[in-house]
DNA sequence: GCCCAACACCGATAACAGATCGGTGTTCAG
DNA sequence: CTGAACACCGATCTGTTATCGGTGTTGGGC
């Protein structure tokens, strides 16, 4: 019995009713990072690509009931033990936070959340940034679309 | 006595310990939405905002406090009543919720969090996806910096 | 200077979700 | 046919928000 972590996702305020994103754990996200880097895993085979964790199987086993329930993973039974794979991609799962995020914080409008982009990208590349800031800028006034 | 909704931020397997962004509940974040608007409101005008929703004003006190604990909000006392105003913008919010997506689902590697993006942008305007889209995977190859 | 309403502050409670484990029952393989 | 491996269930623990009521403090009007 321990920490009883809560996920990335339940952080800020989001409206679980109409949240697209799966609510994770950090342990939940973790087996889904094992299923995501190799599919077919057992219970068993996840518990050892987690071996720095201290924990036991039917630990291991909850949580990938858990995400089964959740509908991220499938599984199929294969002599005793069932083998799981991810159903949804890390892709997926950020997609959906992009949409709760925009949903839940900026209510709905997303400028808020490209001009965060814009300054997430300048941390690595200004350059970068400040091109696809005026890209933004230009092609949204512009002829294009809407 | 009611809900105890989980936040936003909590529903991806963040690792609170690194983590940039704020814990936000539900109710937490529409205190902040209203600050937003208005700085330097005291609780009974935060509670007068959020007329339909029916709560006491103990429990926006409550909220409140629990905010500045968070280093979330400021306040002053004025008379009586303490007035607040917010520390940290929307945009600060989304800003260290990108990051920690990066940290937590990515594990520290942004191009994941690149790629829904320019997905995240499709959804609105194709023209300007693939465009941004162009520009990112030209300009990183290329002969720009690093 | 005194008193009251308004307010802050504290503690209790409820609800909830993940993390974790142990026990029990089922089933395949030797 | 039996035992080990496994699934499955339920119990417990923890952390967090949401919510309120009670108690104590205080500033302003008289």
């Amino acid at each position: 019995m321990k920490t009883g972590n809560r996920g990335l996702l339940s952080r800020l305020g989001l409206d679980r009713r109409r949240a697209r994103s799966p609510d994770l754990g950090a342990r939940e996200l973790a087996v889904m990072e094992r299923l995501w880097r190799q599919a077919g895993q057992s219970a068993q085979q996840v518990l050892a690509d987690l071996e720095d964790c201290d924990i036991g199987l039917s630990t291991v086993q909850s949580t990938l009931e858990r995400l089964h329930r959740k509908g991220l993973v499938a599984r199929e039974k294969s002599a005793r033990a069932f083998h799981y794979r991810a159903l949804r991609s890390r892709q997926d799962i950020i997609n959906a936070l992009l949409q709760d995020i925009t949903q839940d914080i900026a209510g709905g409008d997303r400028q808020p959340v490209i001009s965060s982009f814009v300054s997430y990208l300048a941390e690595d590349d200004e350059q970068l940034a400040s091109a696809v800031s005026d890209l933004l800028s230009t092609e949204r006034k512009g002829p294009v679309s809407e």
